[in-house]
DNA sequence: CGAAATAAGTCAACATGGCTGACATAACCG
DNA sequence: CGGTTATGTCAGCCATGTTGACTTATTTCG
């Protein structure tokens, strides 16, 4: 096996915390630090772990987590220009073209000049891109949901405090009118 | 200005909730299911911010972000096995091998043959490594601290249920023993 | 004891998805 | 009209994931 539990057992020597350079006066932050890193590795594990299940749909259509979170963001708040998707993902043009240009090929996303302002195209999911975004949204929604229900009653409010505090500041009202923007429609003519 | 908020004032039509498939019974299901949406959409944008500090770091070293996994767990669990290190990292020997590699090289880990079975190699920081760890942690602890803060009294017991349960069944007996192990004391010998 | 299993390392080749720099086009704005 | 902006694109580079095959040292077990 190579399972992790094995390993204290093999370890012969008690090993208590070494007197690093923090001995004495720094005693209280030294625990407060491990703590917060504890939480550091719980947050990398539940990423870690909250991706999986996309990506093992994603191999089925030959896409990559890269896709995934363009269609997400496409079909969450469809009507965005290319220029937001750039902002959310913090990625480059280049690589985002990339992705995109095989989620529009393939059909998955639409895109449709803006009104007011005919350079920007405003990204749209098809029915395709819908279904397939929702597939991939399913298992996430249902680990959200049990994660949610096992932290009790009033996690929601704490965890949604947590999520935003880890946010940068800058990007605070960026997140939140993403979040809470409505949907610009498709017009008449897209190929739904 | 390349300002998400712009993108609402844009879209002439108000635009509201178009009636998909699941019109009817399944209203509050639908509810419920765009909330745990924006957790997940929150907890991207938490995991996007929280891991740019260290990349910022990471990148006057010449590392990227799977050194940085690597030396964190070496760091903060020392006198783990490599296979202990491809178990919490689900990837491959050989993508875990380059990197591990170049930490070796560069002096920030040293291996040493385990006592009860000299086949294992363990992982131990060394006092660069160390060093670096701290340096790459210490942005994400503030992060996180101050994160904690805003989610207000009793958010730890609740972020740490949450996690947990975000965690795949299976794996948090694993999770559990690396976060609860004690560190193996690293033998005379290897040059620290 | 000797064979099989295990831990680790390595070589080669490939895919994905980041990046930079440079440049083209269309549309908007003053 | 001219400058700026939004988008797209070409070409190439790099980091980090993948598979498959194979070696070496060591432990375990019949």
């Amino acid at each position: 096996m190579t399972d992790l539990n094995d390993r204290q057992q093999r370890a012969e020597i008690p090993a208590g915390p070494k007197p690093r350079g923090n001995g004495g006066a720094a005693r209280k932050r030294a625990v407060s630090e491990a703590k917060l890193l504890e939480f550091a590795e719980l947050l990398f594990f539940a990423y870690r772990d909250f991706t999986s299940d996309p990506d093992a749909i994603l191999e089925d259509f030959s896409f990559g987590r890269a896709h995934h979170r363009v269609l997400h963001f496409v079909n969450r708040h469809s009507g965005l220009r290319v220029a937001d998707l750039l902002d959310i993902l913090t990625i480059t043009k280049q690589s985002l073209s990339r992705v995109l240009k095989q989620l529009i090929d393939k059909g998955y996303i639409v895109q449709q000049a803006g009104e007011a302002d005919r350079r920007e195209r405003l990204l749209f999911p098809t029915e395709k891109g819908r279904a397939l975004a929702e597939r991939l949204a399913a298992p996430q929604s249902v680990r959200l949901a049990a994660a949610l229900k096992a932290a009790g009653p009033g996690a929601e409010a704490v965890l949604r405090r947590f999520f935003e505090a880890m946010i940068n500041a800058e990007e605070r009202p960026k997140v939140s009118s993403i979040m809470h923007a409505s949907p610009t429609p498709l017009k008449p003519g897209g190929k739904g």
